[in-house]
DNA sequence: CTGTTAGCGCTTTCAG
DNA sequence: CTGAAAGCGCTAACAG
């Protein structure tokens, strides 16, 4: 039947259908009035042909191609995945597609990355979140439409979808707080991370507020591993009098949680731990961990809420930032009264025999009201 | 400087360089001898009006766009991230991008989904589970060129790159069975899927390998909730005599054993707990979980590799299978002498006080030699 | 209502 | 070695 060695054009349906290939795309794009009959033969030959009209050609026509891309650090991360789920979901059914550049957290490919990803497609989204923010400030309105995800920019012409990681954070302490803790240790992202400084200026609002309450810093990361390795330095603060840990991330409380129990402390008996992000795995952890829920299906949609209306030719939307909603869990839980108390623990006697009696002091930066 | 209303093209470059359109072409396509003095001011009037040549245009001019497809079923499982993730990387060293499209678990849509993902692009990866064999073997050639994914396909002229999940299954059952266990549970995937086929096959080869072993199938799925919801079940076997526990993969066994944990069975004293995929969170588990590790960004390397020979119009290679590695971790260990050599368990009976006594018998199927 | 005619922006013969 | 011209397949005026 069909012609397998080259596909069908416009042109053969116009031919073998015995009418224009103007009225061929009218048939196939409904337009105008078109007489039924032609209708009928056009439909008819284009079953016969097995046609299907080229993207290219007409997207060449249009000037669009249907498509948007979204730039990520890193498709692993749980984060990212669930934006990127919900923004192709959300887009699919508008008809679009998307195209995913991960730029393998390469920060400094990622404008020229970005810039390429943006030519092939009617618009991307920038998932960048160690990207400097003047140059992501620059870059963003070269690549128009663009949305920014995942942090906050100072301009009015690239809207943003966001999570008040700040907010957040405060929440947070507050909850801990509201369990009775007051000395606590933050295990902190990369310095490169928008969302960590956000997270470090929600804790400082969180100390101003709680005038009782302390939070170390610890430098520490993003993923499993991170977390894994920054036990011990966590076990030590919890000898010298801490009893809460906040993680960056769920990744690293995760990771954390595990190599604490190793070293001999409880959770949440001698130490609470929360994570961020709210992971599906999170209410399966041991013990369940507490963490700071974010619609991470839901910014992908809105995302892709606004993406649309940019290429739309519509005026770019207000900002929009998420306030991530507390999931108290098993491991967070008020201190242990003698640990409340006392100076000295009892908890500390057990978790000393196990773990390394490295101090991390210098590495530490209590956060002070104005710090 | 550049005009800021319209894209420069690549007439306004031959303008402004005094050259035809020819010439720009050939100067940025590196084509033919090109008088040095033409390709210098080629190269200046293109940076001064910062043009870029429209992907659109060279796509119908070359009838390739340099984009590939990859419909997965759903992108927030850490298997199928990990192969978009290792396909993305390899393909964009090669300057080509991948385009997503998530069917969100609707099977019966995934062939129109595939085609028209494939007619935006060069060529696609179908990472399609459970789509009927037939089915998947009518679609594939009309996808051409296209690669199968994480299942096997009769059909050479479609690659395929796999995992040996019998392999790994009947591998797992091995390790199992030479720590002493005899009676063994597996939590099978959804019926449509091929792996959950494939391992089914592994677990039979290997309970004829082991005459002393049995291994009972109860219907769970492929998801943490899934696992949760199977722990009912699973303890009830516990109670019944089994002593260790197979998850269709590893998410079902994270989210099945916390809950093991609270209906009073302690792994892997009371219970052996495996997994299937090795997702990082694995080792992190309480306690860590033995699984069969599969080398998902590899896998995605590897179809890289054969659709790139496939739009090179080179031969299609041969089916590629992994086979899964054992990593031994705490969740697995030998039966406790008083449960493997009597009838009754200790264990059982702190079980029962939190477990209900619900009977999930008729689920059951026991595997057969023949079965 | 339908056919004709220009392009969309780029590559590529084919002359010169 | 370079320019002119012919499309790639489709859509959108513009006439009839």
């Amino acid at each position: 039947m069909a012609d397998r060695t080259r596909p069908a054009t416009i042109a053969d349906v116009a031919a073998r259908a015995g009418v224009s290939q103007a009225s061929v795309s009218r048939v196939l794009n409904g337009k105008q009035n078109v007489d039924p009959a032609i209708a009928t033969r056009v439909h008819a030959a284009v079953a016969a042909l097995g046609y299907t009209p080229s993207i290219a050609a007409r997207s060449l026509v249009h000037g669009r191609n249907d498509t948007v891309a979204m730039v990520v650090p890193d498709l692993e991360n749980p984060l990212f995945q669930g934006i990127l789920k919900g923004l192709s979901l959300a887009a699919a059914a508008d008809g679009y597609r998307v195209l995913v550049a991960d730029t393998a957290e390469q920060a400094d490919e990622e404008p020229a990355i970005a810039r390429e990803a943006r030519h092939r497609c009617d618009a991307i989204v920038l998932c960048a979140p160690r990207m400097p923010a003047p140059q992501l400030r620059a870059l963003a309105p070269l690549l128009a439409p663009a949305v920014v995800v995942n942090r906050s920019l100072d301009d009015p012409a690239v809207p943003t979808v966001g999570v008040d990681y700040a907010r957040g954070m405060r929440d947070l302490v507050d909850h801990l707080a509201g369990l009775g803790h007051t000395r606590l240790v933050y295990l902190a992202g990369p310095d490169a991370s928008s969302s960590q400084g956000e997270r470090m200026r929600g804790l400082r609002d969180a100390v101003t507020a709680h005038p009782g309450v302390t939070v170390d810093a610890l430098p520490c990361g993003s993923r499993l591993d991170d977390g894994h390795r920054a036990a011990d330095a966590v076990a030590t603060a919890v000898r010298a009098g801490a009893t809460a840990v906040i993680a960056f991330n769920d990744l690293v409380a995760l990771g954390l949680m595990p190599r604490l129990v190793e070293l001999g402390l409880r959770i949440p008996d001698d130490v609470s731990v929360a994570g961020f992000d709210d992971v599906p795995l999170a209410r399966y952890a041991t013990p369940p961990l507490t963490s700071m829920s974010v619609p991470r299906s839901e910014l992908g949609a809105q995302v892709w809420s606004r993406l649309r209306a940019l290429i739309a030719g519509e005026a770019s939307e207000h900002a929009l930032l998420f306030r991530p909603r507390l999931e108290h869990r098993t491991s967070t839980a008020p201190p242990s009264e003698a640990r409340r108390t006392a100076g000295v623990r009892e908890a500390a006697a057990a978790a000393s025999a196990s773990a390394p009696a490295t101090a991390t002091a210098s590495a530490t930066a209590e956060l002070g009201v104005g710090a």
